[in-house]
DNA sequence: GACCAGGCACATC
DNA sequence: GATGTGCATGGT
């Protein structure tokens, strides 16, 4: 038992390296998370919830004119006219409540600086970023990994998706038996789990659609392809 | 006009 | 615990 067991995961770990060698030869680095500081990071990681990134950065672009993206001046702003600003990137009244609790969250409990974060210790930066009323896993797990490069591998419908289609777990995996598979069979290494997250999105977004089977896909060649009953 | 996009909380059973 | 629903814009 203990044997197989171990062979398996070895398999696992030699597809998942094979996945992301040919997701990289075809595309390259994707130079996630795009923003240029750690709150822009984690203001698109509450904005990009169920939403096109476009549309995210077009509300970013209106909170950078008008200078109010920063924690303090946010935290500051009147929550409607959060929600206005931030308008294109949909859902924008539960938006505006999100960020609004976030920087609750950020200045009752750590003074309203995100540097004090850093010294807190991943499972419990997590735990707390899940207690935020509108943070669920991906986007605390978005913000553990592209904000404060933690060795947290990100979830996501695409990761689901392909992880799925390429037999690596089951149909029915749900979001922490998906995030231990990647982090049990990669190396700790959050610039590995960072490039690696946002190749599954690139290959999700281009090839490994539901519907039709996909063609010409970096990931034809894996020999443990499924066909796609899944979906 | 239908469908989709880098989710989440909440109600109900 | 599983399932259904509201939230909303902008591109294809």
């Amino acid at each position: 038992m203990l044997a197989s067991r171990t062979a398996t995961n070895t398999m696992i770990s030699e597809n998942l390296t094979e996945i992301y060698q040919l997701l990289f030869d075809r595309f390259g680095p994707q130079h996630w998370w795009p923003g240029e500081t750690q709150f822009e990071i984690i203001t698109g990681a509450i904005l990009t919830q169920n939403t096109n990134w476009t549309n995210v950065e077009k509300a970013i672009a209106n909170l950078k004119s008008t200078h109010l993206l920063t924690p303090e001046k946010l935290f500051n702003l009147d929550i409607s006219q959060l929600a206005q600003l931030i308008r294109s990137a949909g859902y924008y009244n539960t938006k505006a409540k999100r960020l609004k609790n976030f920087l609750s969250w950020l200045f009752n409990n750590h003074a309203g600086q995100l540097s004090n974060l850093e010294n807190l210790d991943t499972n419990q930066l997590r735990t707390e970023l899940l207690s935020i009323t509108g943070i669920g896993r991906e986007t605390a797990d978005s913000i553990l990994l592209y904000a404060f490069n933690r060795e947290i591998f990100v979830v996501d419908a695409y990761t689901a998706r392909v992880a799925i289609r390429h037999g690596l777990i089951g149909p029915d995996a749900d979001y922490e038996q998906l995030r231990d598979l990647f982090q049990s069979n990669l190396p700790a290494n959050s610039k590995l789990f960072n490039e690696y997250h946002a190749l599954l999105v690139r290959v999700g977004k281009e090839f490994c659609r539901p519907n039709p089977a996909c063609s010409n896909c970096p990931l034809e060649k894996l020999s443990h392809t499924l066909d796609a009953d899944y979906f």
